[in-house]
DNA sequence: CTGAAAGCGCTAACAC
DNA sequence: GTGTTAGCGCTTTCAG
């Protein structure tokens, strides 16, 4: 492996000269910058990075962080849509250093052993107890996600889950429904919180109350579906519509009904999230909340390069990408023999 | 940032008995050891990799090569699966740099430049200029495809092009297709040309031969398929069946053919490869030829973590993965009246 | 079992 | 414009 030292020699200049053309520091005479260079080509030098980071503390690297197992990440239509983002953005200019990984899992590694440049970083929890430590490092970073309401020092991009809620609460409100269950997401999310915020207020619109009994947390994607919509309609006076954290929660949710011998839109609504792939193709096709996740991986790396760059530490930014609701079949008005079985049940209930 | 040299004064140690600590080295005495790790914890110690390389030549990296814009390769669920599999075999010892980029990019700079371990490589050109110094390099490297029939130096897993594409001439045989049209895929892919040797082969069996006008080579994914499409369908005899090289490539021969006024599968056969999410929910679904990204994935990054770990040059290891007919609805029996049309048509070129 | 010295390949800081 | 010196943080000899 030829170094920058077997250049110099060859090419008869200090190893700093040659250390200059690579660099393309303009200081160097066209001649010598010439010869180094046709040296360099002969010997087909390249670089070490590892030796360069270490003298320089830069390594062209970008850490990409999700908290979520390679099967979610690359099962997950949404995720090869940031990532393909983020990959595009980058263009070449860092190289990517994926980390994944489900749970409380130390990725300040990646910074401290591998020393990259910065950090974007995806489903991160709430609680995570690497956050303090991270913003206070000062190593550049990106979340694509919120951590907290007041969270303001870190740079985010994050789709407005709350105002997507809100949408969804005036399709089904419209639909006649009025007795809505949440499937939440993971307890530990910030956009758990917010899509259940954006139901209760765009309820109080209408002059209706969330039943917070209707509301329920629990992981992304897989497993806990059907347990927590069985859980749901086991409650008194069950509910005609169903929020769902993710398509794939929202497939789950739609088999629980059947076994539960509901009929889905038709004796309830569910409504899905992100809109991915999965959503148009469903039996039926799913109502579902649609972000663009492409763009918010790209948002993302575009801000990630500005942090590098700077000189000097830059003010946070922050950035609120839109919700859109995409209507399908999986929901409908609101069934009137099931809403009058309902209203017997209630005054059962109260009596 | 606290660095081994840090640690050892703290714990009035060498710097090499730190090092020896944190590298598990078992020759230190029970009592330095833990002082050591106690004092490593404190200081909230992590090993710099860049210095670590450097010094050792090792980089705990893996890096994953793959001929593909970030486009294609997050756009088809088949590189998802791939990359999972990859993922979960690596178990976290290795990290996972990716490049993506098409076109003859000199992806040696993974290695030169940032010494990774070793390299797993995707969907490269049998013509890649890189590849004869990266096999002379000694760098240990996996392909997911092959490069040449003949390649026996190369570490590889593919699934059996051939194999699927024989399948496929049973398949369509047996519906009375005799004249068969392939979009083969990129002419600088083996895999394209394993597909045409099946389908050669697979005729060869019924004593049938391959129109070589028929066979067409272009682009994975997007844009050639409805030119080529159409430029097949406008030979003299036209096939009755249409082989293509992914699932995108079929949807779009299928749309060609619908703006030719055929009717798939009633006039036209077509079947699609990978048998990727895609193919299912199509209208009409897709006959397809199914491979396991995910096992081909796996089973790659295994090999690698076994070349690394190996002492001395290990001799190269290849596997051939099944491939399976995934039948449909985008296949059905030929069409008599076609056949007959088509009879006619040749009786008159003939005379 | 432990330590001292040298060096991995590069760049920063300062000469000239 | 160019060269010299020192050192990034670690591991590898090789001694003890």
């Amino acid at each position: 492996m030829t170094s920058l030292r077997d250049v110099a020699r060859v090419a008869g200049v200090s190893m700093k000269t040659v250390s200059r053309v690579v660099n393309n520091d303009p200081k160097v005479a066209p001649a010598t910058r010439q010869r180094v260079q046709q040296v360099i080509e002969e010997m087909n030098y390249r670089p070490n990075l590892l030796a360069r980071g270490l003298a320089n503390g830069k390594t062209s690297t970008a850490g990409i962080v999700i908290n979520l197992t390679a099967d979610d990440v690359f099962g997950y239509p949404l995720f090869s849509d940031s990532l393909r983002g983020i990959a595009e953005a980058l263009n070449n200019r860092l190289d990517m250093l994926l980390h994944l990984g489900h749970g409380k899992f130390p990725y300040l590694d990646l910074f401290h052993r591998h020393r990259v440049d910065g950090l974007i970083l995806m489903n991160i929890p709430m609680d995570d107890p690497n956050l303090r430590g991270l913003l206070d490092s000062g190593l550049p970073c990106v979340f694509t996600c919120r951590l907290a309401a007041d969270e303001t020092r870190a740079n985010w991009v994050d789709p407005d889950f709350a105002s997507g809620a809100e949408q969804v609460i005036d399709h089904l409100v419209a639909l006649g429904h009025t007795r809505i269950g949440v499937l939440a997401g993971p307890n530990h999310l910030f956009s758990a919180h917010e899509r259940v915020r954006g139901v209760r207020e765009g309820l109080k619109r209408y002059g209706l109350e969330l039943d917070e009994r209707l509301v329920c947390y629990g992981e992304l994607f897989t497993g806990s579906g059907r347990r927590l919509a069985k859980h749901i309609m086991a409650q008194p006076d069950p509910p005609t519509a169903l929020i769902c954290s993710d398509d794939l929660m929202a497939c789950e949710a739609i088999y629980a009904l059947h076994e539960l011998g509901y009929d889905v839109p038709d004796d309830v609504s569910v409504v899905g999230w992100d809109d991915s792939s999965l959503a148009p193709v469903f039996r039926p096709p799913l109502t579902s909340v649609r972000q663009d996740a492409y763009q918010k991986g790209a948002l993302a790396a575009k801000r990630l390069l500005q942090l590098i760059a700077a000189t000097d530490p830059e003010p946070p930014q922050q950035t609120l990408l839109p919700m859109s609701l995409i209507i399908r079949e999986s929901t409908a008005r609101v069934n009137q023999r099931r809403e009058n079985y309902s209203a017997q049940q209630v005054a059962k209930t109260g009596s």
